[in-house]
RNA sequence: GGCGACAUCGCCAAGUGGUAAGGCAAAGGUCUGCAAAAUCUUUAUCCCCGGUUCGAAUCCGGGUGUCGCCUCCA
């Protein structure tokens, strides 16, 4: 297995600490809204990576943090005037939701950052102690002078950095890049009792904590969206190492910006969509093929024509599972042959290869393809097989079945009957009237030679 | 000013030295009262110029274009 390494820029083969076990960190949510399509990205894609360790015989523990104390909750309590708490507690809420409507699967553990404000603390003490940060009028500072190699998972320069254009006007700090790992609370703001006064811990601190806490010295896998590698992942790494020497994760992997229509997403430009939006147009699946069709770590564009074709492919495969009538075979006990091996071994070639998504995809199609072909239940078996392990077909006995209630379903069986008394004579001005009208409310029929087929689509 | 990424059919996209996967869309055939589904067939020499090589979309150099990071951000 490779995976691409940002901190060597370059893909190398995956080897974990502890052999069989997989443990990795996903930078999650800070809770000030509802997250949006581009927060999506991370989510999806690492929810993959989690499957598919899972998939070749890991045991992954997948940690995924909320961070729930930030400027942004404190400005978003200003605006919607309810306490930062509350502000917290609603998006959290909020965020499980929109997840579990995306079909992604919880991590192993979601860490507040709140419940580890004691731990922060004691990290920013052991950093004063060693001389990397100082405090100025009860703000904290991390000292990235102090770092011999600071810089070194975004391939800056100290000296690059003070040459950019945009600087901090902080006089506070002793360099520019300094970062904040305590800030003083203002008056309302909320706060907790440190050695430095009352305030609150900065945003790069928590992530470390909480790794260390849950995954251990060194783990494996870091992830994140790219442009977190400056400054975040790369204080973090700085605060890390600083204190116990040892590297905070041995692979860091990024995953690409989302653009709407080739511009960056953001509130001025009116081209912000939360995943709550796409979701009322859009299935979980159809978003998960968009990000799933491109390589994680390029940047993907996002518009109303590409989820619909998106949409479009995925509701083609569900017509294949459909035609197999998978809810009465899924039991049969059905062997893998040669070819289905093959078709599966280009799966897991592809996902090997720094989860190639896309070939993955293709390879569905191929197996699609081959039962359309054959009739062969085991290609339909192995559809679902690999597709659960990119997040696809999962819970199909609700997806299949036709959710109505008895009485609305005999009300569509008598139109179906109508119908092709009107087909007998051939009175097919009302027989498509029908099928039309039905179509309307989102119930399509499809005849076939066993008869007419009826299902609710969106 | 510094650093980096990308440019493949109408659209999306895989491919990292051996002669262009796949999806969506479109057109035509089979099937069908029609439609849907399925199935068969058709559609590119890879931004431009130069170089390396027996051989390059793939490597090197130079252009052009698009985008990102350097500030909170997935």
């Amino acid at each position: 297995m490779k995976i691409y390494n940002t901190l060597i820029n370059k893909k190398e083969e995956f080897v974990p600490v502890e052999n069989g076990k997989v443990k990795m960190y996903v930078c999650g949510p800070t809770v000030y809204n509802y997250f949006h399509i581009g927060n999506a990205r991370p989510l999806i894609f690492f929810d993959v990576v989690k499957n598919f360790f899972e998939y070749i015989g890991n045991e992954v523990t997948l940690v995924r943090n909320v961070t729930d104390i930030d400027d942004k909750l404190i400005n978003r309590s200003l605006e919607e005037k309810i306490p930062v708490s509350e502000i917290a507690e609603k998006y959290t809420k909020a965020f499980f939701a929109d997840c579990k409507a995306l079909e992604i699967n919880p991590a192993d553990h979601h860490p507040r950052a709140t419940e580890y404000i004691g731990e922060m603390i004691e990290l920013i003490k052991q950093l004063e102690e060693k001389k990397y940060a100082y405090e100025v009028n009860g703000d904290v500072y991390f000292s990235v002078s102090k770092v011999e190699k600071y810089g070194k998972l975004s391939g800056k320069k100290l000296e690059d950095l003070q040459a950019g254009a945009r600087v901090e006007a902080n006089k506070q700090k002793k360099h520019p890049a300094d970062f904040t790992l305590w800030k003083r609370a203002k008056p309302n703001e909320p706060k907790w009792t440190s050695p430095w006064g009352d305030g609150r811990p900065g945003w790069h601190t928590e992530c470390v904590v909480m790794s260390r806490k849950l995954l251990g010295g060194t783990f494996d896998i870091h992830g994140g969206g790219i442009d977190l590698i400056f400054p975040h992942h790369e204080n973090e790494i700085a605060q890390a190492e600083a204190t116990n020497n040892k590297k905070l994760a041995n692979y860091w992997m990024h995953n690409g910006y989302l653009n709407i229509e080739g511009e960056k997403m953001s509130k001025s430009l009116n081209n912000f969509f939360t995943a709550r939006d796409i979701l009322k147009k859009y299935n979980a699946e159809a978003i998960r093929f968009f990000f799933l069709s491109k390589h994680y770590r390029s940047p993907i564009d996002f518009n109303e024509n590409i989820i619909k074709e998106s949409s479009q492919a995925v509701k083609n495969f569900y017509n294949t599972i459909k035609n197999a009538d998978y809810l009465t075979i899924r039991n049969n006990e059905l062997e893998y042959s040669e070819i289905h091996l093959k078709h599966k071994n280009n799966f897991t070639t592809a996902m090997n290869d720094d989860f190639n998504t896309a070939k993955a995809i293709s390879v569905l199609f191929d197996i699609t393809k081959a039962y359309n072909k054959t009739k062969d239940p085991a290609f339909i078996h192995l559809l679902i097989e690999l597709g659960n392990v990119l997040g696809f077909f999962l819970d199909l006995d609700v997806k299949l079945s036709n959710d109505l209630s008895d009485i609305s379903s005999e009300l569509i069986e008598l139109f179906i009957n109508y119908r092709n008394r009107l087909k007998k004579e051939k009175n097919w001005e009302m027989a498509d009237a029908i099928r039309n009208d039905l179509k309307k409310m989102g119930i399509v029929l499809k005849d076939t030679p066993e008869g007419t087929d009826w299902s609710i689509e969106k």
